[in-house]
DNA sequence: TGAAAACCTGACATCGTTATCTGATGCTTG
DNA sequence: CAAGCATCAGATAACGATGTCAGGTTTTCA
């Protein structure tokens, strides 16, 4: 006898009743009588019988596949979320399948469209920097599929999204140096794509200006969301004839290179300097001194984007019927440790 | 005129020829004239045509799957194998399934056997803390695909695997602090099932000897792999009345927890205490001082696990045959940062 | 009590590919 | 020139599930 793995046949023969039941009892439906029911049930423990996906995918439009795009290296940020997104569609028996884009190429149209329409996803998660990106989205809604995007910049009809609000907390973080006392606040931005990078910036903006205060070019610079390049920007701001007392770095790597500067300078943290960061990923709690940063919520960000997508897809597709949203913006909370303090006195 | 994708079926129609010749060219087989695969090509084109991987998943034994199981939360060692891994199989069409196992529970079994068995897996990379578990290989082993670990701890018959030599390196750190002047030097252990524990010990108690040293379990402690872990390990034998004057951190993660430490301590590093960690991770450059520690080649083990499935897969399989295997050590090297220097004198 | 409604069950077609087999053509070769 | 052999092409049967529909049984209720 060979040892082949048991199809729906196997088990049909095995339990005298037709495939259509076996399928019926599979999949909770109406109809079958609870003996019958009980008897297939126990064929298909012994059996060991696990249905095949190919074949339901083939013929169902289900394929239970989520695909998470993202771009760039992808980064410890990109790790929990999948982590987050993982451990919620493990049970509703989803798989996550990972996909890297690399947004800038001219293949991002064919690669997202081989994802979508080859493998019959059932839907995507996208997180930055492709949240917004209007060619890979737009593959998407012609393939007619849910997804749901990680703190993008902007909404959008047609899509849902989970979010903080980055503006307000970029806005939080710059107020907590200001009741220090600071008065002269450089910044790092992010790169320009970056979706977060205009909200961030306008946040630090907005608290400047409560104060009376207007952003001044000399002490903000441009980085790139890596370690490696906000090293140079530092470098540069600390060595202004008037440097800056504290620094707002759009991002916990680039707060860390901020902080790798300094102490290369001989300079006392957070006394002579006081760094800010953005996201709290882990890194921020092991550097010296640890990260006061903006907690990105990624736990519950993923969370709530598999929840989105898995409500959605549990309820009855009707045919015609657009795919369903949900936006949802999370709380977001500053995480005061002790790279910042007041000013030393001059 | 209904807008559904295009099928097999349309391709043939339009081309004036049949299924079977259209799916001949697709898989670029023997039997079709230069002009009619030309003419077919051009209507696949046209009609942007694209296979339904789930007929031929179906159909054939190929599921264009590849899975990376891996235990733990992760970390960003596993973020950046899954990059290596895509971008090597992304050309050869195969797509990138992750699969969190919690090794302890005692369903994974269940859900190594589910996501095998139902999504007709091509091949399976598995990465620590499982790539030692016996009850997720042996699930692999029956169903009889190919899988490749990445640094394990032993080698077994029936797969492959791609590591570097954790012993050596683990002594090259170690004779690197010997040639220092460093004498009394102080170890914090992995977690006990983590693959590398045992090797990375055994590389740094060999070095101790090859000075005439033995290891002290005063200056030895259990860490668990993670910065919170090896804070309370620091603490304690800092606190010795002759504390070490350099300490071996099993990773990297805790080595930037040793930093913290210290810096709390207010010592001065690397002057009253050297450091070093294990794997090179983007962190050990990010803390301060930056550290000394063994460069894992991720990026060469993810492309050369990659490498070794694809050969594997596309290479024609035969009925009765054994899954075919390969097995690889890749270079190490020590990368010296600020984090280690002279003991001071006393 | 009779008819309608709800409940069970199964035969068979179907999804979109690839594999098998059979047939038709042209070209070599003894 | 008949036989043999590569080469090309297509009709048809799988793969393993779900959907459709039809038939039989039981329950409901006017």
């Amino acid at each position: 006898m060979a040892d082949r793995k048991p199809t729906i046949i196997d088990v049909a023969r095995a339990a005298g009743a037709s495939i259509k039941t076996v399928s019926r009892v599979m999949n909770n439906e109406r109809y079958v009588s609870a003996e019958t029911r009980e008897r297939v049930q126990r064929v298909m423990a012994e059996l060991q019988f696990q249905p095949n996906k190919s074949a339901q995918s083939l013929k169902g439009d289900k394929s239970y596949l989520i695909a998470h795009v993202y771009g760039d290296p992808g980064g410890p940020y990109t790790g929990q979320i999948q982590m987050g997104l993982l451990t919620r569609f493990r049970d509703q028996g989803y798989h996550l399948l990972i996909e890297e884009i690399d947004y800038r190429g001219d293949d991002v149209e064919d690669r997202v469209s081989k994802l979508v329409n080859q493998l019959n996803l059932d839907a995507v998660v996208l997180t930055a920097p492709v949240t917004d990106n209007d060619t890979v989205i737009s593959v998407i809604e012609r393939a007619n599929i849910p997804y749901v995007r990680v703190t993008p910049q902007h909404e959008r009809d047609g899509g849902s999204s989970v979010r903080i609000d980055e503006r307000a907390a970029a806005n939080d973080l710059t107020m907590h140096l200001l009741a220090f006392g600071h008065r002269r606040i450089g910044f790092i931005k992010g790169p320009e794509h970056h979706a977060g990078t205009r909200l961030r910036y306008s946040g630090y903006c907005d608290a400047l200006r409560e104060y009376g205060l207007e952003p001044d070019p000399e002490i903000i610079e441009q980085g790139g969301f890596t370690y490696r390049s906000a090293l140079p920007c530092t470098r540069r701001l600390l060595s202004l004839a008037e440097p800056p007392t504290a620094i707002v770095a759009s991002n916990d790597e680039m707060a860390a290179a901020v902080l790798s500067v300094a102490h290369d300078r001989g300079l006392s943290l957070p006394g002579d300097l006081s760094v800010v960061g953005f996201d709290d990923i882990e890194l921020a709690e092991m550097v010296w001194p640890p990260l006061t940063t903006v907690k990105q919520p990624i736990q519950e960000l993923a969370d709530a984007a598999a929840e989105i997508l898995v409500n959605i897809l549990t309820r009855k597709k009707q045919p015609g019927e657009p795919a369903p949203q949900a936006h949802r913006v999370l709380p977001h909370h500053v995480v005061i440790r002790r790279s910042t303090a007041p000013p030393a006195r001059r």
